[in-house]
DNA sequence: GGTAGATTGTAATGAATATTACAATCTATG
DNA sequence: CATAGATTGTAATATTCATTACAATCTACC
């Protein structure tokens, strides 16, 4: 008669090995005991290994991994790994006694991604979630335009954006760094077409001079803007404050570059059913290439 | 000659590998690499899989653990079970990581952030420093050319290292996308000069061959990549591999982005002295247009 | 341009491992 | 107490593994 395996699904193997203990026999209750009190460590080992300390017999241990669903020894293990992998990810990583002998070089590091973390956080936390979501909506709407402007260094967040949001909707413009060719640009837009503005000091003229007149056509006005806030911010119907402060001559776009990130990623769940067929008609033209 | 072990004192494995990362040989820096992106899971499988994975001969993972202090494979092994089982006993075990019912856009919002941090955190740890010293050490030195290029999205990364960079230094060129250029763009580097490379999946067969003719051309080329790993790692000079996941469709660059923004902070310190020559002269130019 | 030294991979070897077949032992039931 | 069926260990086997020796390749320096 064929061992009849416990389970099969994918359940940790834990809870596998509790919820069928009892049906499994005295003897190969050891190796398991031994595995649940220091769990998953020991299925790590070899087979001689895990059954010299469960003191039983080999075939006894293979007998028990055969129970709970693996045929063989090795992928019993792997599952183990695997568990153990996704373990590790959650939870903040330790970042223990660290001695305080490491170098400048770590404490720069550390300090660096730290302040850039807490610039994203602390921007988040301003946010109102409102903002948000009406924002996502109006891109969600493929009847109004968008344009993006960005200033000197900024310009790369606009780009950034524009990539990926053109990979999702239609009727999306990047305004590019020449500012002769923005008159033409401002000719095209149209009532409640969104113009997306990036601006942090130091706040350029020709950028704060654009918005306004793209104001005046009618256009709605989404800035992203530093805690100081771009002159912008008067005219504009949606502002959002990001940190850019960082130990370091240069600010940091991080957040900016996070908010962007994180409207693409809604306004993709949102629309996802529209998203998935224009992203799989790109794909395929890429192929064709 | 006896092979010198690194260390034989009981620090962490990953302290060791970190310490020690420059006296490795380039070949040998690949599995660390992996081992460090996936710490210490990688190393819990045999070598024929570790080396699979690492892209390198089982032997060249052996020279790697003998230079951390192992002289068998099975010691290696044993120690980060060792710190594994450590470091599960301590903190409280479970994480229940928020049963997935309707997530709220507070949530969303949170969990968002909170992803980007932790790929920043993590990301930044596994980073040798002796590879942040070295590439920004080279990239002080304006006698050797800076070319960056970057793929279908990463392009943004490396226009703005650009923006920046040209700004601290002169001789740096950012490469378009139209890869019609890029011919001319191979015949101007020289020897030693530097390219920097971006390329995370879904990895661009151009941009590969652009980085091994660089290569052939003498350059030195520093790839900035994703924990998947660019088949570029494997003629690089210096790898920088970044965490890119994001609860979204799209990867994240936050990561990279903080790592350039780190790079040119120090490079801006390290050099303050030129550099604040050339952006006194540059503010003044601003002004008189 | 040539050569010594360092680096890396290939292939062979022996050791350790998982796996199987089967015998020994235990347990329950008539 | 006898015996069938379940349980467990022993020993043999085939596979996989770590390890080593050596050849090929690369790199730096003269």
């Amino acid at each position: 008669m064929a061992i009849k395996s416990i389970s099969s699904d994918n359940n940790s193997v834990m809870e596998v090995l509790l919820r069928n203990f009892e049906r499994l026999t005295p003897t190969e209750r050891k190796p398991a005991r031994i595995l649940l009190d220091n769990y998953p460590m020991e299925g790590l080992v070899t087979i001689a290994q895990f059954a010299k300390k469960a003191k039983v017999s080999g075939p006894t241990v293979l007998r028990l991994v055969a129970k709970l669903g693996f045929a063989r020894y090795p992928e019993f293990q792997n599952k183990l790994r695997q568990e153990l992998q996704a373990r590790l990810e959650t939870p903040v990583q330790k970042t223990p006694k660290q001695a305080k002998k490491s170098v400048r070089s770590h404490d720069f590091i550390a300090e660096f991604s730290d302040t850039v973390c807490q610039n994203i956080k602390k921007s988040f936390k301003n946010i109102p979630v409102s903002e948000i979501n009406s924002v996502t909506q109006s891109l969600g709407n493929t009847q109004q335009a968008v344009y993006l402007i960005g200033g000197r260094y900024t310009f790369v967040m606009a780009e950034h954006f524009y990539l990926h949001l053109h990979a999702i909707r239609p009727n999306v413009s990047h305004i590019d760094r020449q500012s002769s060719t923005w008159a033409d640009h401002l000719l095209d837009i149209k009532k409640n077409d969104l113009v997306i503005v990036f601006d942090i000091r130091r706040y350029q003229d020709d950028i704060v001079s654009f918005a306004s007149k793209a104001l005046k056509m009618g256009a709605k006005i989404i800035l992203f803007t530093d805690q100081w806030l771009s002159p912008i911010a008067s005219i504009a119907h949606h502002v959002f404050t990001l940190q850019t402060k960082a130990p370091s001559n240069w600010d940091s776009s991080t957040a900016i570059m996070t908010l962007i990130d994180l409207i693409l990623a809604k306004l993709t769940k949102d629309l996802w059913l529209e998203v998935k067929d224009r992203l799989d008609a790109r794909e395929e033209n890429f192929q064709s290439f």
